[in-house]
DNA sequence: GTGTGATTTGACCAAATGGTCAAGATGCAA
DNA sequence: TTGCATCTTGACCATTTGGTCAAATCACAC
């Protein structure tokens, strides 16, 4: 028995996929987003997920040959999403301009998939037993190339000098916040990013806030109304 | 059978506690939060956290009822530590004294209990299931009133016109994310708060850029030495 | 020391759950 | 239509796990 094309791959899609696993993939990852982020890996069961996409749990299992198989391929499946962002951080901007779109940037992505933000921060929390790799290599090569960057900012004058790697974290920190935490938030104001004023209302102040205290003038003068 | 002083309580401990229920509650505790924090509310085992307090299952289950209950007094256990900090905040003092003394606070806190960090943060990504009915009442009150005082210092003119509440979030958002993505943190910084010249550095990178965010000299004109 | 209640435990149970498997249903190319 | 591979599922299994219980042990007041 060769079984060349029988099973369908975990977490590689190798082009090859029929219309019928294109879609229930899809519908098995959409389905393990939500169960996943709203109750952990160990939460969350497999039975669920499947019924949430609409098939049998042999049918899933079918598609992905374990649990650990599906929260793998709902990592990876986010993670691009995830990191996007900070790539776009162009060197020959104005810092200001840069960071302010890069903190408008996470907190829609914060806005539009709170799901995949509680999703990771429940790897990460948790130890981020399946993507510490990745944060090793992929995303450590990418935020030294992006604090350099800053540093080539303050080396010119045109900030004041932070730490660059404090400052995503900073950045990350209360972009984020707003998705993981907005329960906490809803209890406490009574709204959160799902209100567009609210998005607003947020990008307003964190930008601000941060930009200022990278010594920027945000919002910058010519915008300013009152 | 009447059973008065039969079975220890969950969550309250009404006085009468024998030095053996004293002790082996806190054993418990200590070893559910380690638990908790690590495997998230469902990864955790009762089993686990019994061998970790060096009693058997049977015997945790006598102290508590049931592993939500172990859950329940564990989160309770913590929260105050939690929330102590904000309390501090004195609408008399100086706002760049007193903000930077909370977010010093905070870190602090973040340093020596990371693990409780991870366990709040884990019961409020996940809907803050148990509590919830806190969020709204007594955190609720404390940062109305908070926000107040610094609405307070705004109107004295004292710092930069901020939204409070938002002020507040930023802080949480970036103390804590150094607990609970700490192991983040190592990934791309190889240091995390466990070492006190990181926790001093991230002390100082996070105040200056939130106290110069919110319009407040930091660190102070004459404590600064280059 | 004795007795009583507090403490501790192993044996046990029922439910939940991840995963297997063989059989049946379905889609599709010839 | 026919044949084959893909797709789907219910029945089933082994393990884990939260929780119960009766019996054994221990602490201590008298």
């Amino acid at each position: 028995m060769v079984e060349l094309s029988g099973q369908p791959q975990d977490i590689l899609k190798p082009a090859g996929l029929s219309r019928i696993q294109e879609k229930n993939r899809s519908l098995i990852l959409e389905a393990a987003l939500g169960e996943f982020s709203k109750k952990g890996f160990s939460g969350a069961t497999v039975e669920k997920i499947a019924a949430d996409a609409g098939m049998s749990k042999s049918n899933l299992l079918y598609y992905f040959s374990s649990k650990e198989a599906i929260y793998n391929a709902t990592l990876a499946h986010i993670l691009e999403v995830w990191l996007a962002p900070l790539k776009t951080l162009k060197p020959d901007g104005e810092p200001a301009q840069e960071l302010a779109a890069y903190i408008r940037q996470k907190i829609e992505i914060s806005a539009r998939f709170p799901e995949a933000s509680r999703l990771f921060a429940n790897e990460v929390i948790q130890g981020a037993p399946q993507i510490l790799p990745i944060l090793q290599t992929d995303l450590k090569r990418l935020v030294v190339e992006k604090c350099k960057v800053i540093e080539s900012w303050i080396a010119a004058g045109k900030m004041r000098r932070v730490d660059p790697v404090h400052l995503i974290f900073t950045i990350w920190a209360t972009t984020q916040h707003y998705a993981d935490f907005s329960v906490q938030i809803m209890a406490l104001t009574g709204r959160d990013l799902s209100d567009p004023a609210f998005q607003a209302e947020t990008e307003l102040a964190v930008t601000s806030l941060i930009l200022n205290g990278a010594g920027l003038d945000w919002p910058p003068e010519e915008d300013r109304t009152e």
